[in-house]
Formats: structure tokens, sequence, C-alpha cells
DNA sequence: CCTACCGATCGGTAGG
DNA sequence: CCTACCGATCGGTAGG
């Protein structure tokens, strides 16, 4: 009859992720609005109005699971290059990259809902993940301002359309298919490859 | 009271076209399951009923849409190739990157509806994009196997992944804003300069 | 966490 | 191309 009250904070927490990595799984499959409540509380062995009693709305369970796919990565690619080595700048971008393309493919879906969604869900959670975006975004500017400083970086080179490269070509792996065989970390090694080394013959 | 067959054709063809703008634009902007019926009508100037004289459903509509935003970009592209020197296939590629970013700004929002809505649209239609996809990939995958055999690729890089870089850093541009002052071409060689002549400083 | 329900909106159709 | 309408589904709530 009596409960163990930790046990059951335990178990409303195990709960609330679940529902979380479910909504990340359905937003990054069908998108934000075709992801009903139903659809949500269906997967989570729940009735719809249920939900509510551990989000308050449909977009705030939306927003967290958002966020925390840019938070995942970043915070694995602070990491990576927390334990980089200072003095090669080059060593530091290539263990961000792993790290990145490494935490898009197993942070459940997160990551892939917010990169899939975010162009389409409702604007005042838009704004609000635009700057958590911007955050990360910064941890790429620094680290790429450091290489630039330390003579790294080919003379004249735009640190913002390079900026804009790397994520780029990272986040559209979401887009496709990995080539059979390829782990991540190979993949992001002969991306950082392509685009350090370059794709050009040099003689 | 005499109604001119021709200019009747050529009205109802005006209407038609103004339906798939207006059905781009708030693809582009809203996504799929978000846009309605209701959205594309009421911005035509007309009852959601009338759209059933155009068009037999809304995925017919949705699919014209998305299967044009690729072959626009990949007209311009085949032009932009067709009118390169073919004995300089490096130059021949930063080409068709210019061709492919200024198509993906310049085709009204039919690109970007592409590109965003669709991993989200149904099943069915996806499988038939998926076909018009793969053909414009080819002209990539025979535009870098003509580097590659001209001998202007670096030894060892891996065509895949190079091609995916490009789509990568060229689709992303969508997501930003483009830096003041620099024109989709601008950008286009400033990529180019990224990913062939390498980021690395070269000693 | 469920039952039962609300008003709103959806894609689509009949008939004109 | 419009009016008027259909059944289905949506996010959300009251009361338990």
């Amino acid at each position: 009859m009596a409960t163990d009250p930790n046990s059951t904070v335990r178990e409303r927490d195990k709960t609330h992720r679940k529902i979380l990595d479910i909504t990340a799984e359905l937003l990054a499959r069908n998108g934000y609005a075709s992801t009903s409540l139903r659809d949500i509380s269906g997967a989570a062995n729940m009735k719809a109005g249920s939900l509510y009693y551990h989000f308050a709305s449909k977009d705030e369970l939306v927003e967290r699971v958002l966020s925390q796919g840019i938070k995942l990565v970043e915070d694995k690619v602070r990491a990576a290059i927390a334990k980089s080595p200072p003095d090669q700048p080059l060593e530091t971008i290539r263990n961000a990259m792993i790290a990145h393309i490494q935490a898009l493919h197993d942070s459940g879906d997160y990551a892939a809902a917010n990169i899939r969604c975010y162009a389409h869900v409702p604007l005042d959670i838009r704004r609000r993940l635009r700057t958590v975006r911007m955050d990360y975004d910064d941890v790429w500017k620094a680290m790429l301002a450091t290489a630039h400083d330390a003579g790294a970086l080919r003379k004249g080179i735009d640190l913002t359309s390079l900026r804009y490269s790397l994520i780029g070509i990272m986040n559209w792996t979401l887009e496709w298919k990995r080539p059979k065989g390829q782990s991540p970390r190979e993949q992001a090694e002969e991306f950082f490859a392509i685009v350090f080394d370059g794709a050009a013959k040099t003689d």
C-alpha cells in the first residue's frame, strides 16, 4: 500500500524520458504538425490526455526535444575540444567533427528532430531555439578563430564560409544512409581530409 | 459573350502556376502538414474546394512542387556543365556549384520546399521523389568521376564523400541568411575554394 | 493517469 | 470556380 516516494519519483522521471524519446523519434520521422499527441501517447502506452500530467502542452514537449537535440551535440563537442591538444588546432577541429557526427547519429533522434523540424515549428519556439543554435555556433566560431590565429588556416579564407561548410557537410549526413561499413568516425575523418587537405590534386 | 478559347487556356495555366508558386512558398515556410488547402486557396483568392478544379489532391499538388524543386536546379546545373570547357574539370565543378546555389535561391521556393519537406511527406510521394533526387545525384556522380579520371582530384579521395560534402554545403545555405553583400555566386566561389584548394595552410 | 468531451480545423466531395 | 457540407482528427480540458 505504502509507496516509496523515491521510487515514485524515479518512475515518473522514467516515463518523462520515455515520452521525450518517443517524441524525438516521431518528430524526426514525421515532422512537427504530423506528430500528434495521440501518436506520442499511443507509443508510450497511455491516453492522449495523460500527457498533460507530464507536460503543459505539445509545444513545451517539442521545444524540450529540439533544444536537447542541440545540447547533446554541443556537450559532446565541447568535451572533445577540451581533451584535444591545445597546440594542435587542426587536430582539435578533427576531433570536434568526429564528436559532432557521432552525436548526431547516437543521440536518439533528438538532433535529427531539431534539424528536420526547426524551420516548421511555431515562431516563438523557433526564436528561443535560435539562441540555443547560436550558442553552439559560438563554439565553432571560437575554435576556427583559434586555428586561424595560430596560422593553421590558409590565408584569406573566410571563416564564416568555412564554419557553414563544416556544419552543412556534417548535418547533411542525416539525409542519406551511411555507406556500408563506414562508421561515423571514419565518415568524419574523410570529411576533414576533404575540407582541410583539399579535394584538388596538388602538384 | 464569346470567349477566346486560347486566352481561356492561358488564364487557366496562369492560375495553375500561381497555385504552384503559392504552395511552394507555404511548404518552404510552414512544412507539409501545416500547409492547408485553405491556406493555399486563400492566398490565391479562391475557395478551398476550387483547388480541385486544378489539382486532384493536396498530394498531387505537393508532389509537383517538390519534384519541380529538383528539376529547376538540375536544369540550371546541366546547362552550366554543358557550356564549361570540357578539358577543365575543376572549372566545370565550380560552374556547377555556382549554378546550383543560384538556382536554390532564385527558383521561387520550389527547391527550398523540396529540401525542407522531403523527409516528412507521405511515403508514396517520397518514393517517387527519391528517383528524381537520384537522377540529379547522377549528374554530380558523373561530373566528379570525370574530374577524377582526368587526374584533377587528390589521390585516394572518396568520391561519394566528396559528392555529399558538396551537396551538403550547398543545400545548407538555405538554413542561414546570406552574409551581407555576398551574392550566391561569391558564396559558391568561396565554397569551391574551401573544398578544392583546402582550408589548411600549405607550407 | 483515464474517460469523456469541447470547438476548431483538416482533406475532400456533391451539386451547381 | 463557389456553396455547403461530410467524417476524421486535432490540441486541449474537466472531473475524477
